[in-house]
DNA sequence: ATATTTTCTCAAATCGATTTCAATTTTGGC
DNA sequence: GCCAAAATTGAAATCGATTTGAGAAAATAT
């Protein structure tokens, strides 16, 4: 059913259907009243890409899909889609195969370029991240979630990672650990980078030295939480806590306890960052973890609002939203027991 | 940089431009060249929304996101990617919002007419599934994830579930077990009903009756895991195995056991379904997990791939693929050891 | 040298909407 | 009852490509 046909239908004029459906005030409400009725019966939907040939615009935002943190995506993901559901602006996921700098900075100059978006959500930011600049360049809307301390105005979304980290690691030293190790993201992204400083300004206030041995980097996997956690473990001055970056690392980090025959919350503390999966919770762990939390969904969710302000016409350069990060104390974090070496 | 424009910088008219970059026989070899040549140099792209609107080709496939398993949903979008990552071919995510039957079948009809994609993956399909008759009478290109016994013919590809559940129930048999438990997915998807007719038919063609007291239904979460082994293992006859439908389910039973005291692979054997996941992996459960195996990814990156012969042509009544399922042994099953009630 | 193919190129129609500008009908004031 | 102003409506241009049907140029055959 195309407009012509479905006008002559109405005995209207296209014109004045297509404004009925729009919302232009030009018509009168009893005449819209009857087409937008009629729309529903005669099942009368504009063809979108016509729409969007002769508006510009796209109805889409754009996300680059990295190898890393799946479950993140994914919750994120969800979140953007609770808000777009309402709106007819749809997920367009581009994969992106070759990590390498280069390659990457090429997606996304196709990407802008291609006109297949109205916008795009860039992840996990750099301090000093290129695409950035590509963007802002290129006059391409988006929205970074993170942040960049590159010197080109852009809108962003963030957690308090620096602060949070040094919310956990000032309580686990209230509890009397001294010795506090750090299993981090992957080197390289912003948010690394903050909660390392947020890690190190909490030990260097309280006057505790930094102990590199203890610190850690890598993806946020099972796995590396165990074998990090197990080599620190088996150090012959262990650490008594952990501050650690993800769900599954803290999994990895449970598990390494245990094989060594240390328990939970009394030989060794944990507090881990909970992005609040509806699959897997912090406070079902055995024992509850303790945990830095702020809903990955939630950032979706709110992300997709921004940019759709941002396609309205909100000014970029006022986008700016740090989230408080909550501490939520549970059995995985006690005061210290010295280990008997 | 419109076609008509970069036509006349080349001294050739719009219609050779086009034919030289689709590809098209008609025009020779030395202009096609300096066409495309040219093209990348002066930044030339054909506009995106008036391709699709004159060829009607969108370039994308859409998925649909519903509310539940979205650990699952990445993984399987991330194996769509890598095969979608050398075709000229987006994944379009929709965002499903409300999950009541109608509501989702016209979210399917509007996507299916609003010519957003070229085709829909569908996933987990109900046994009489009347998403699958709306695509194929709406004549919109599809492949099912998973299968439906509905009589309308569909391609699909799905993994074995019946076949993996009855090994790996009839393994627990093998091992002395005869009250077992089985946590399942939620009621309604053809899987869960598949692998209910694996653990059924084991159990029956060994003599064993079978218990609905020992069969639970639910979302694949940690925290139902949990729920519903502990309920089961204070039962009076308690179960001495588990069959589970993933891995969040699988750490729910491990953390139920523990709390019971029980000791996994000794107390209790578990085998639990995995879908393999980067950040999660069988083998570093402790106990280490014995389980059903069948890659997610794997699945995704095929689907696209029957997606893309889809729309090459290939016939819909000719796709369908049943993938075996590997059960691997692992330290969380064992011989039975009866429970001193 | 002419006729016939083959190769290449182009003007114009088309996809299905939106929107400008002008025309028509209603309403309101006196 | 007439005229100006306001409210509606519609014809035609436009968005930026693809593709049909036909014409010109080059290559080959007679």
């Amino acid at each position: 059913m195309k407009l012509k046909e479905f006008a002559k239908q109405l005995g209207l004029s296209p014109t004045t259907v297509s404004r009925a459906l729009s919302g232009y005030p030009e018509v009168s409400e009893v005449t819209r009243a009857r087409v937008v009725q009629e729309a529903v019966r005669l099942g009368y939907r504009p063809n979108v890409n016509a729409v969007r040939l002769k508006t510009g615009r796209v109805g889409a935002i754009g996300v680059v899909m990295g190898r890393a943190s799946e479950f993140h995506f994914a919750e994120f993901m969800a979140g953007m889609a609770e808000r777009l559901i309402t709106e007819d602006t749809d997920i367009l996921v581009i994969p992106m195969a070759n990590p390498e700098y280069d390659a990457e900075m090429q997606l996304y100059r196709r990407l802008a370029e291609s006109q297949r978006v109205d916008a795009i959500i860039v992840h996990s930011p750099r301090p000093n991240d290129q695409r950035i600049a590509l963007l802002h360049e290129l006059g391409m809307p988006f929205l970074v979630h993170g942040r960049s301390d590159i010197d080109v105005p852009h809108p962003w979304l963030d957690i308090d990672n620096e602060g949070a980290v040094r919310r956990a690691t000032s309580h686990l030293i209230d509890l009397g650990h001294t010795r506090i190790a750090m299993i981090n993201g992957r080197e390289g992204a912003t948010y690394a980078l903050h909660r390392d400083i947020g890690y190190r300004s909490a030990l260097q206030s309280r006057g505790i030295e930094v102990d590199p041995q203890l610190i850690a980097n890598g993806n946020f996997t099972d796995e590396l939480g165990f074998r990090f956690a197990r080599s620190f473990l088996e150090q012959p001055k262990r650490p008594t806590a952990f501050v650690a970056g993800s769900m599954m690392t803290a999994l990895g980090i449970y598990r390494a306890a245990r094989s060594l025959g240390l328990q939970i919350g009394r030989d060794v503390s944990v507090i881990a960052h909970d992005d609040v999966f509806p699959y897997l919770t912090a406070d079902n762990m055995a024992p509850s973890l303790s945990a830095t939390r702020s809903s990955m969904r939630a950032a979706g969710t709110r992300c997709a609002d921004l940019v759709l302000q941002l396609l309205a016409g909100r000014s970029p350069t006022e986008i700016h939203e740090l989230w408080p990060v909550e501490l939520i104390l549970r059995e995985s974090t006690g005061p210290v027991r010295m280990p008997q070496t």
